[in-house]
DNA sequence: TTGTAAATGCAACAAGGTTGCAATATGTTT
DNA sequence: AAACATATTGCAACCTTGTTGCATTTACAA
């Protein structure tokens, strides 16, 4: 893994993640920060912080890609699986801390599994 | 939803489905049809016939889009979810019939689930 | 057989994501 | 503080997956 740099873009990613719980989808980061940096360097940022361990990446409901913090209750062991929610209301989308388990599965041999529940959030019920 | 023909061409798309119990992708199924077919005609037969319920699909790891039979055993209530199992080592992936119980997530209402194992199949790990 | 709607091919487009390369910025060493 | 090696960035070009409009062809029912 390379050395990781805390650039000025760098920090600005980072930020862009410091102002929500949230996790947020790269159209949304590459929208965000449009204007400060180019495309090609949101996505090779998040790369970066993903082989890092700072964020976690998952893909959403559209087949689309996320990131989030990766927090330290949950270490970056490979193994580590935990579910995503995604609200279609509003389209906010979160890790959820809720451990699930793994459905064993007859001479299946499971390595990681991704989980994402759809449906509305506590502000879309309200 | 449109009336399905059983056209030459969408019997040449259910026969890929005939011939093996697993998910297919779409890159795939493009690439096994692509010198009798349309690539454009791939994604609509696809969409027909899982608009009639014939096929379901699903999002595989990578993001990419994958369809599978639905069998009678799994009616098509838009809320019946159940997993698919992806082998790394040789690609193959299936539904598993396996039910899985969604977590419950206090103040949030959950509408439908994907999930996504991914380890080996019984014929890799022998 | 004929008519109409469904189905298809093709080309053009769109969005998400990657790659090569030249130019720049960082953090370290001296 | 200046110099250096290399990590980082911008840009343009490209790739892949998926969609759309429109003219043409095919299925199937009357």
């Amino acid at each position: 893994m390379a050395i990781l740099r805390k650039t000025k873009l760098v920090k600005r990613i980072l930020n862009m993640f410091e102002e929500t719980n949230a996790a947020i989808s790269v159209v949304d980061l590459i929208e965000g920060v449009s204007d400060e940096m180019n495309r090609t360097t949101v996505y090779r940022i998040l790369k970066r912080l993903e082989d890092h361990g700072t964020l976690h990446s998952f893909i959403g409901k559209n087949g689309r890609k996320w990131y989030a913090v990766s927090k330290e209750c949950h270490p970056e062991t490979s193994a580590h699986v935990h579910p995503h929610f995604h609200c279609e209301k509003c389209g906010k989308t979160i890790c959820l801390d809720t451990d699930f388990s793994i459905p064993p599965i007859s001479n299946h041999k499971i390595d990681s599994a991704q989980l994402l529940l759809v449906g509305q959030c506590e502000d879309c019920i309200a």
